[in-house]
DNA sequence: CATCGATTTCAGAAATTTCTGAAATGATAG
DNA sequence: CTATCATTTCAGAAATTTCTGAAATCGATG
């Protein structure tokens, strides 16, 4: 097998990605097996990553397992060998746009689905309540749109909206909205 | 003391924060103590969350100092009352820039801090990983600005970028980067 | 400055999550 | 079909997080 050992600033990144880890949804195994896979330009097996990372060989499984289910790994396979290997895009939009999707889905979606929830049984005498939950289900609403139209643009258009800086402030200013792109006046 | 039964909208509220509390970074009684308050007209002091939520006076306390750490909750006083109350803000964008600025402090911001760190340790001779972290670095500067610069954005402006829709996409499209306020060819 | 109510702290208990080793399952090649 | 290697499953161990009750601290009031 190749050199098992890490360099010093793939060490420090993969341990950096497991302290992380948890705060993301992830448990720290899972932290280091991404940032493992992210820092090596090619795939890397099951076996490999249990033996940089020193960790149970079941624990690389079910943390691969768990990357799998965020869509933040890709499967591959080499010729003659019929060990599994891993990476993750080089592209790292497509990684955020990923790891975006997977956290709306796990967190906003399902808040999304009970606030609607609740709204269906109807009024049940707390106005105040009520309008809350209607008022924060509208949000959430416009929020997720929103990630939606974002999702659907290409890379370099996505790039050219979030490098617009102050420009973006001024586009708005004053503008009617029924003629958004009239430009700002001086 | 007033009515400590909450009616079955709250409770199934409450609860459904409680489970979420967790993915978002919270533990449940965190996230059923804010749910409380956001539900709830008038101010709360201590003493009546851990009534109404049937937990322990401390780890109410504990709960409503995270949510302080988190600035999710505004601390209120009532005259001729010394116990302190506390209130979510009733403006939504509110509550939604705070809890995307905490989130980006303790979920970006460091790992941002540690990738510049590794950078300035300079050249280890893992052309590939230091690519990885260059790039990934750029990124995450790029994204913070622009958020940076959402923030910047009155309410108003924001919705009104928000509810654009599909106009987003058609206002970027084909814009050369200097004039991306040139309408789009139709 | 003593009292009383409000709040926080904190050590240990309880609950939950993560991790491991062993056994089971799966899959390919002979 | 069998042997062999790869992977997954899973029950319990280990680690971590959350929660509680008791004690300490705080702070206003007389």
């Amino acid at each position: 097998m190749i050199d098992m050992t890490l360099t010093p600033l793939q060490q420090d990144f993969i341990l950096h990605f497991g302290e992380m880890g948890s705060r993301w949804g992830m448990n720290r195994t899972v932290g280091q097996i991404y940032a493992l896979l992210f820092l090596s330009e090619d795939p890397l097996n099951a076996e490999t990553i249990t033996d940089k990372l020193r960790v149970s060989r079941s624990n690389t499984s079910m943390g691969l397992k768990e990357l799998q289910a965020w869509n933040l790994v890709r499967l591959r396979h080499i010729p003659g060998d019929r060990r599994d290997y891993f990476t993750t895009p080089d592209d790292l939009w497509e990684i955020v746009r990923t790891l975006v999707a997977e956290r709306r889905k796990r967190e906003v979606d399902p808040t999304l689905t009970k606030l609607r929830e609740l709204e269906l049984a109807g009024p049940q005498g707390d106005a105040y309540a009520e309008a809350r939950i209607a008022e924060l289900r509208e949000m959430i609403e416009m929020m997720t749109q929103f990630h939606d139209e974002m999702n659907r643009l290409e890379t370099e258009r996505l790039v050219q909206l979030m490098t617009m800086g102050r420009k973006l402030g001024g586009m708005l200013e004053k503008a009617p909205r029924l003629n958004p792109f009239r430009r700002a006046a001086k």
